[in-house]
DNA sequence: CCCGTCCATCGTAGATCCACGATGCATGGC
DNA sequence: GCCATGCATCGTGGATCTACGATGGACGGG
C-alpha cells in the first residue's frame, strides 16, 4: 500500500494565510452526519490529547506520541488511524519514521459545525 | 395524530444576559476528559438532529422530537438521556408531557473547548 | 547481506453502543 | 374509580469500540 512517496519536509510548518472560506453548508442532513463523524472521532480522551499535542507543536512529531500517552504502541496507532480517517490529521513518511500533523482545514470545519449549534 | 400543542412555559424562555464567563480551564487533563465526553455525546447523527431542533425552536418541544426522527420512541428517549447526562439538554415535566430544551451553558462550554484546539 | 528500529496491521477478548419491542409509571380526562 | 396518553426504563440481540500482544513490512546502519 502507498508505494511511492517522495521525500517530504514533513508537514507544512506555517500555512500562513490558509484562509479558504470552506463553501460547504453548516446545516442540513449532510452537515449533521459530518458533525457526528468528526465529534465521534474527538470523543475519546486519548484522541483529544493527540490533537492537543499536534496543535501545540508546530513541528510535527511522530512516535513521540506513544511516549506521551500511557497506551501501547498499537493502541496509539489505532487512535491515529481514526483521526486520519476523518481527516483531522495527516501522516507523512519520513525515512523510518512517520510525522503527523494537524489538518487545519478539517479542524476549522469542525469548529464551524460546532459553532452552528 | 395527536391533538397537541398546549401552551407550555416549560424551560426558561429567554435567559436574557446569561453571560457567565465560565471559569473552568479549557486545557489540562480534566478539560480533555470533559471535551471527549461532550464530543462523544454529539457523535451521533440523531443527537445532532435533536440538538438542532432544540436550538432552532426557542420554545422547548417534547415528544414532537419522536415525530421528527425516523426512530422508535424508546430509541429517541435513550438519545435524550445521553444528551441529558452530559448536561447538553434539560427536561422539565409539564403535566403528562416533558419539555426539553438546550442548556446554553454546556453548549457554550463545548464551543469553548473545541475552540481551544 | 543481516539486523534493529519504527510503525501499521492482525487477531482477539471484553466493554460499550444502538436499535427495537415490551413493560412500567405517572398524569389527566371521563 | 378506570382507562388513555406520554414518556422512561428494561431486556436483548447485533454491531462497534478499545485495549493488548504478536506479527509483518519498510527503511537505514553496520
Amino acid at each position: 500500500m502507498a508505494p511511492h512517496l517522495k521525500k517530504v519536509p514533513a508537514c507544512g510548518p506555517a500555512p500562513a494565510s490558509n484562509e479558504e472560506p470552506d463553501l460547504r453548508p453548516v446545516e442540513g442532513a449532510g452537515a449533521d452526519e459530518e458533525l457526528a463523524l468528526l465529534a465521534k472521532a474527538v470523543g475519546h480522551p486519548a484522541r483529544v490529547q493527540i490533537l492537543r499535542l499536534l496543535v501545540r507543536r508546530e513541528t510535527c512529531i511522530c512516535g513521540d506520541i506513544v511516549d506521551e500517552l500511557p497506551l501501547a504502541q498499537s493502541t496509539v496507532s489505532q487512535h491515529l488511524k481514526v483521526l486520519k480517517e476523518v481527516g483531522l490529521i495527516r501522516g507523512e513518511i519520513d525515512g523510518p519514521r512517520v510525522g503527523y500533523c494537524i489538518e487545519p482545514r478539517t479542524l476549522r470545519r469542525l469548529k464551524s459545525l460546532i459553532g452552528s449549534l
